[in-house]
DNA sequence: AGCACGCCGACT
DNA sequence: GTCGGCGTGCTC
């Protein structure tokens, strides 16, 4: 305990309370070694809690102070670049500060009590006394072994005894030795390909800005070689002896594409995305702290890699929602990564062969340096024909259309391989009864439940409510029950009907919840084991088969039925990216769109590979309803079991809102959120058009202060739609 | 967020 | 007479 003027730490508690958005003093013990950045446990109201040291600094209290218990890291976890950025995260995103620490770390190192994941070590046994006369054959063999050199004490179990008598004597001890759970030698490749003209370019205009602040729109279409001019720019980043990041949408980071940078880079290498144990989290977080390697491959969170010297931070495939958190803190990976690269003064590459509006916007207005790349390293873009299937149903064919079997006919007959892309799982998406029409929704959600076939139950797919499917309608009792919608489940089945001899293979969120399944089906895809591959848009992005010559699309207008105004962008994306499956390597590339309102200018550029033309359309529909880039977005969420509360509470919002902030500044709302009800909960929500951030802060700081302290209802900010 | 303190109903 | 309901408020 010390009152008046010393040195104390500032820590930064693990609760995650609204009213605790700050430090709290504590005297530091004579003997305790304290720094900045690191763990500690502390003495907390009348509990221990972990929290961050953010300061170490003389101070005058009036109140005693409790001391710190004991300080949990070896080394410091969040270095000075780290703690900033928390604090301009947690700025941007309205967020607590220690809720941003929390998401930049893995969760071994998160100031959590018990969450501490250890560090695997492998034990091996050394001769002590190489003097020692054995006893007996065993002992012999074992000395006689060890006389070689120390050995994992899991390979000798075979000696299990005589070991343990041998250590007990003093002639044998055990020596252990930190390893790392992802541990690989992979031979690397000298053999690079020439570059293109055009990536020759685009590398050249990069790498003039090396270490400078520069941030690059990568333009590319899909097949152009993207991957390759990333490879180039980080060989010139490590021969700085710098560093390099490279976000990839989790769906992406394919053991593929990461020995691709292996190959070229060697063990140079960490990898940070979700699929990985949190053990092996933490060892690829340890190699980048302590600067065993140079790159990092990672989604989103990846963006948060401790590197002390970055040479380049790229982010592929810069579209993707997937660089968005949609919990707390709502961050955008893109920008950390220019908030980032300001700080280490060094270049950001944004690619894509589909630019998000925003960011396209930007380029034209010179905030990025727009680099582009028109032409497929081997061959043109696929010919993309639309197919109408109101034709096709009245000649009888109702989910492949006639021209799209044909295709598939030819396709299989030269040997070829077929990608069909359903955007919806599940056999079929709704089940209505035909006499009184009821339909079968979730409890907890209200929408309506997909059927799966082969679990045969009825899920929701937001909450994951499970149920069996009922032989009667529970409302009239009647026997005569309706089934509509098609999944890739049974557009699986119906594809069999037509090819019963083409083996196929599905990939969806179903096939491939086990650890590994998603590989596996790439795998054995890539190996020609199957010669079609259904699927959901987890088949869209970056998957590189050379031998897949068509690509196939039901549904290709569902997308835009979507109430949301990203919904056209997402339509012209996912379509191009499918596309971009189809004659990557040598052969010609054909796709297939079906529909049946495929007028829509969103499919159309898709169909001609125009992304300028895209853009145009959808540029002036975003400045109509002035939605981005023309201004910025602000969600604000009212989250409540009880409906009248939700109701009552997001008028009250509203009428704050729209009478304390500037009158430029729209407030839409409230409404009832496109998705009205989610596990039991109603959803409200007010929209706000503004453009300048600042302007809103203090009006939703003090909602914010407001609903913090109210149990039943929940206030959600998203300044970042 | 926890956890304690605090002031009113039905129980061994 | 007490056990315990969860409302309010504090945590260096």
């Amino acid at each position: 305990m010390t009152l008046g003027d010393s040195v104390v730490a500032e820590v930064l508690v693990e609760v995650k309370a609204k009213q605790i958005n700050d430090t709290f003093s504590y005297n530091i013990p004579d003997t305790m070694r304290l720094e900045v950045g690191k763990r500690v446990l502390v003495p907390f109201g009348s509990r221990i809690v972990e929290g961050f040291v953010l300061k170490i600094e003389k101070k005058e209290v009036d109140y005693s102070l409790k001391d710190i218990i004991e300080v949990v890291d070896e080394e410091v976890i969040l270095n000075q670049e780290l703690l900033e950025l928390g604090t301009y995260m947690s700025k941007i995103t309205m967020c607590n500060l220690i809720t941003a620490y929390q998401a930049m770390l893995p969760k071994a190192l998160k100031a959590k009590k018990g969450t501490h994941v250890p560090k695997k070590e492998i034990t091996y046994i050394v001769l002590l006394d190489d003097a020692y006369a054995p006893k007996n054959e065993k002992q012999k063999e074992l000395l006689d072994l060890l006389k070689e050199g120390p050995l994992e004490k899991k390979e000798l179990e075979h000696y299990a005894s005589s070991m343990k008598s041998l250590l007990q004597k003093g002639i044998l001890g055990q020596k252990k030795k930190e390893v790392y759970r992802l541990d690989y030698t992979i031979e690397t490749s000298l053999v690079r390909p020439t570059l293109t003209e055009e990536q020759e370019q685009v590398l050249e205009k990069i790498q003039k800005k090396e270490n400078t602040f520069a941030p690059f729109l990568l333009h590319g279409v899909t097949g152009s070689g993207k991957t390759e001019v990333y490879m180039r720019l980080i060989e010139r980043v490590l021969e700085q002896e710098k560093e390099a990041i490279v976000l990839v949408p989790e769906i992406s980071l394919t053991p593929q594409l990461v020995e691709t940078f292996q190959r070229r880079f060697g063990d140079a290498i960490a990898i940070l995305h979700s699929r990985l144990s949190e053990g092996e989290k933490y060892d690829e977080w340890r190699k980048i702290a302590r600067g065993e390697v140079s790159i990092v491959i990672g989604a989103r969170s990846a963006i948060f890699a401790p590197f002390r010297n970055l040479g380049i931070i790229i982010i592929d495939e810069e579209h993707t929602a997937t660089y968005k958190q949609e919990n707390n803190p709502k961050y955008h990976a893109v920008t950390i990564a220019l908030k980032r690269a300001k700080t280490h003064h060094c270049p950001v590459v944004l690619g894509s062969a589909t630019p998000s509006l925003e960011s396209y916007t930007r380029a034209k207005l010179g905030i990025y340096e727009l680099l582009t790349m028109k032409k497929r390293i081997y061959r043109n873009m696929p010919k993309v024909s639309l197919i109408d299937m109101k034709e096709n149903m009245k000649k009888g064919y109702r989910i492949f259309s006639k021209e799209l079997l044909e295709a598939l006919e030819e396709c299989f007959h030269k040997g070829e391989q077929a990608i069909i892309l359903l955007n919806r799982r599940g056999y079929t998406t709704s089940i209505v009864c035909h006499d009184c029409g009821y339909k079968v929704t979730c409890p907890n959600c209200d929408i309506s439940l997909t059927y799966h076939k082969k679990i045969n139950a009825m899920k929701c797919h937001y909450c994951n409510y499970t149920t069996a499917k009922p032989q009667v309608c529970p409302e009239c009792g009647s026997h005569h029950i309706d089934e509509f919608g098609l999944g890739t489940e049974k557009l699986e089945e119906e594809f069999q009907k037509y090819f019963p001899n083409v083996p196929t293979i599905r990939m969806d969120v179903d096939t491939t919840t086990r650890k590994g399944s998603h590989n596996a089906i790439i795998q054995d895809f890539a190996s020609k084991k199957y010669s079609v591959l259904i699927g959901t848009q987890m088949i869209a992005k970056g998957l590189d088969f050379e031998d897949v010559t068509l690509v196939g699309v039901i549904h290709g207008d569902a997308s835009l039925n979507i109430p949301d105004f990203r919904s056209a962008e997402r339509t012209y994306s996912l379509l191009s990216q499918v596309s971009g499956r189809a004659g990557r390597a040598k052969k010609e590339g054909k796709v297939f769109i079906q529909g049946f309102n495929l007028d829509h200018y969103s499919i159309v550029a898709a169909k001609d590979h125009d992304y300028e033309k895209f853009y145009e359309e959808e540029m002036k529909i975003r400045k109509i309803l002035q939605y981005p880039p023309y201004k910025n977005l602000g969600m604000i969420r009212m989250i409540s079991k009880d409906y009248t509360l939700c109701s009552k509470e997001s008028e009250k919002v509203a009428s704050y809102l729209r009478s304390h902030l500037p009158s430029d500044i729209s407030v839409l709302g409230p409404t009832l959120a496109p998705m009205p009800k989610y596990n039991n909960s109603y959803y409200f929500q007010i929209l706000l058009k503004y453009k300048k951030t600042g302007d809103i802060l203090s009006a939703i700081n003090f909602l914010r202060e407001q609903y913090q302290q109210k149990k039943n209802i929940t206030l959600d900010i998203d300044l970042s739609v």
